[in-house]
DNA sequence: TACAGTAGAGAACGAACGTTCTCCGCGCAA
DNA sequence: TTGCGCGGAGAACGTTCGTTCTCTACTGTA
């Protein structure tokens, strides 16, 4: 462990799960310690408090969706593809047996209130994501009002498949995401 | 304070407004003694544990949102404008400057991996809220997974509004609502 | 071999939590 | 007036939290 680099991801991977799984004030920095295997004074060395460190999940939780976005689209070729792509990958999320809805949606909702720095990694990874449908929308030509039309279905299919229990939402919204495309952009292939 | 049922109201209202402005497990028991002007042991002798307590307050949300659909969609004559009333209710909400998203997405991200009663108690909500849905597309013949794509974009909206700190959500989520009903529901007035 | 310096492990700290307990004061029967 | 029972207020309990501190063991040098 002698790696500083190895053991910021050995502790940030292990509290990503634990917060994910349980959220994060039912998770104790004791815990982390464990599934770590990093020593307290070690993880406050390398993280000034447990703020710090949830910032550090959220943002190893924005490569980690970026990625699966980015492998899902990898397969399509329009612009259109790519933003089916995206309800495609939420499908095979919510049918993973430990999908717990959005990490991000969770932790704004248990500490915004509490904590600004938490509250700004939520929102800059929502408006990346954002930025990227706005930027599908426009390669089709299509108005600029039908990227947050689309990224609301997003979230919305998150939320619902996460209090519902099933991954159904997915497929609506998709659905849903084709009949605005098929009414907003003619033109599209 | 000698009647229950009033002092039931005031400790629910005030653990409400505490709840949601902080989060549920950033608020004592303390605190919500405090606000409602109950004893703890009365608190107690009301409520088994906060758990429950927060399942009160759950249901008193859920009556909150039911009277708010309904007297918006009070002066809305159609089935398609009653539905398109539920996203102008959200836009007034969302302008609330207290405004912090919705309780139950939130305290679902907080408490539903600890809480089964909580899970249970958000899940009842939404399924409520889908049925609502269902029956005003019913009303217009519309199809029916018509339904769960409008209640979705009701939920992305919440969460967005709230991320976003803007009530834009509203509108985009509103126009969509219409495209969709255009689309799937020819004979709609 | 002896020693200085560093880093890890986890005990310890003060605060705050959910919950319970003890005390006090009031209303009422005799 | 006296004794009794009930309910409210909030002190107190055991636990757990985030964070810090202390002690130990090891490394490299002379």
């Amino acid at each position: 462990m002698a790696d500083e680099e190895a053991a910021r991801e050995q502790v940030v991977r292990a509290a990503d799960e634990l917060f994910y799984t349980k959220g994060v004030q039912a998770v104790g920095m004791d815990a982390v310690r464990t599934a770590a295997g990093v020593s307290l004074k070690r993880i406050y060395s390398l993280f000034s408090s447990k703020d710090e460190l949830v910032v550090a999940v959220l943002r190893h939780r924005t490569a980690v969706w970026d990625d699966g976005i980015a492998s899902a689209s990898e397969r399509a070729t329009t612009a259109r593809a790519r933003l089916l792509a995206i309800f495609d990958f939420l499908d095979g999320w919510f049918r993973e047996p430990d999908f717990r809805g959005c990490a991000f949606i969770n932790t704004h909702g248990e500490l915004s209130a509490t904590s600004q720095a938490v509250a700004d990694a939520v929102r800059e990874q929502k408006r990346t994501f954002q930025e990227y449908v706005a930027r599908l929308v426009a390669e089709l030509d299509g108005p600029p009002e039908l990227a947050p039309q689309i990224a609301i279905l997003a979230e919305g299919a998150q939320t619902t498949a996460a209090i519902a229990g099933t991954p159904d939402a997915a497929r609506y919204a998709r659905d849903a995401v084709e009949t605005l495309l098929d009414a907003k952009v003619p033109a599209s292939v």
